[in-house]
DNA sequence: CCTTGATCTCAAGTTAACTTTAACTTTAAC
DNA sequence: GTTAAAGTTAAAGTTAACTTGAGATCAAGG
C-alpha cells in the first residue's frame, strides 16, 4: 500500500468524467469511498476509477443507483472481481436489456396492428391499454400494464 | 350539440383510468379542456376520452407531456382525425420505438463483446464509454454518448 | 504575506408528472 | 334542513440523481 498513489478530487473527476459534485454525492451514498488529508480533502485510491467505470456502465444499462449499490455490495470484498463475477453480472444486465427490448417490440407490434386495423377512433386500441374506457358499464379502470422498465420514473404507480 | 351528454369528473376519471388530480393537471397544462357548471364543476365532452386514450398511448410509447401536447396541437382542429393523421403519428411513434430498440441492441452487443473479450478490469470496456479513464494523459473526459432515449431524465446533460 | 485555484460543507434548487393536504363549496339524497 | 359524497382551488410535497450557490478553508507559488 504505497501511499504515494492516491488521487485528488480533480484527478478522479477528470479521469472518470464525473463532476466533483457527482463524486461527492456518490460518496455520500456509499457507492465510493475516500480517506481524507489532514486538511480534510478527499484522497481516492486508484481502484475508485474501476468502481466508477462500473457505475457508469450499470447506469448506461439502466440500473438505478440503488441497484448499482446492491451490485457493488455483492462484489467480492477484498479481491479484484474475477471472470465469474463479471459473467454473473453481465448475465443479469443482459437479461434486463433483453426484457426491455422485448417490451419495446411488443409495443411496436401493437402499434403495427393498430395501423393495420384502422381503429382510428382508438377504440379497443392495443396502445391505450384501458380496454373499457369506451364501455358504458362501470368496470374497474384498466390497469396500466405496459412495460414498467420503460416508464419514466413516475410517482407511485 | 346536445348538452345532455356531458361527463363529470368522476365519470371521466373512472372511464379513462386517470385520477382526478391527473385530469386537473392535464387541464391546467392545456392537454384537455372542460366547461363549467354554474357551481364551478367541470363538464367534459365525450371526446375527452379519446384524447385521454391518445395521451395514454403516447405516454406508453415514451413521449413527454410536452411532446404529447405538440402532437395534439398538430391534430386537425375541427374534424375527427382520419386515417392519414393517424398514420403520420404512428409512423412517428414507430420511428421512436425503432430507435430505442436499436440503441438497446447496441448496448447488448457491447455487453456480449465485453463478456467474450474478458476485459475483467473494465479497461477499454465498451460499456463504460470513457475510453481514457485509465490513461495517464489528461485527455478530455470521455463523452457520455450512450443512447439518450434510454436515459432516465437527468438534470441537464 | 498574499493571491489564486482547488476543495470543503450544507442547504436548497432542478425536472417531470402528478399526488397530497387543507380548507371550502356543490349537489343529490333523505 | 341536514348530511354525505363528490368536487374545487392553491400550495406544497414526491422521486431520482445530481447541480448550484454561499461562505469558508486548504495548499502552493511568488
Amino acid at each position: 500500500m504505497d501511499s504515494r498513489e492516491l488521487l485528488s478530487m480533480g484527478d478522479v473527476s477528470k479521469r472518470s468524467g464525473y463532476a466533483a459534485s457527482a463524486l461527492r454525492f456518490y460518496e455520500s451514498e456509499g457507492l465510493i469511498s475516500a480517506t481524507r488529508t489532514p486538511g480534510g480533502r478527499r484522497q481516492f485510491e486508484r481502484n475508485v476509477l474501476r468502481r466508477l467505470a462500473f457505475i457508469r456502465a450499470a447506469s448506461n444499462i439502466g440500473l438505478t443507483l440503488d441497484e448499482v449499490r446492491e451490485e457493488l455490495d455483492r462484489l467480492p470484498a477484498g479481491r479484484v472481481p474475477n471472470r465469474a463475477d463479471w459473467q454473473r453480472i453481465t448475465r443479469h444486465w443482459r437479461g434486463r436489456l433483453d426484457d426491455q427490448i422485448a417490451a419495446l417490440e411488443r409495443l411496436r407490434d401493437g402499434l403495427d396492428s393498430c395501423i393495420g386495423c384502422g381503429c382510428l377512433s382508438l377504440q379497443r386500441c392495443q396502445m391505450t391499454n384501458s380496454g373499457d374506457w369506451m364501455a358504458t358499464t362501470d368496470a374497474a379502470p384498466g390497469a396500466a400494464n405496459l412495460p414498467a422498465l420503460l416508464r419514466r420514473p413516475h410517482q407511485f404507480r
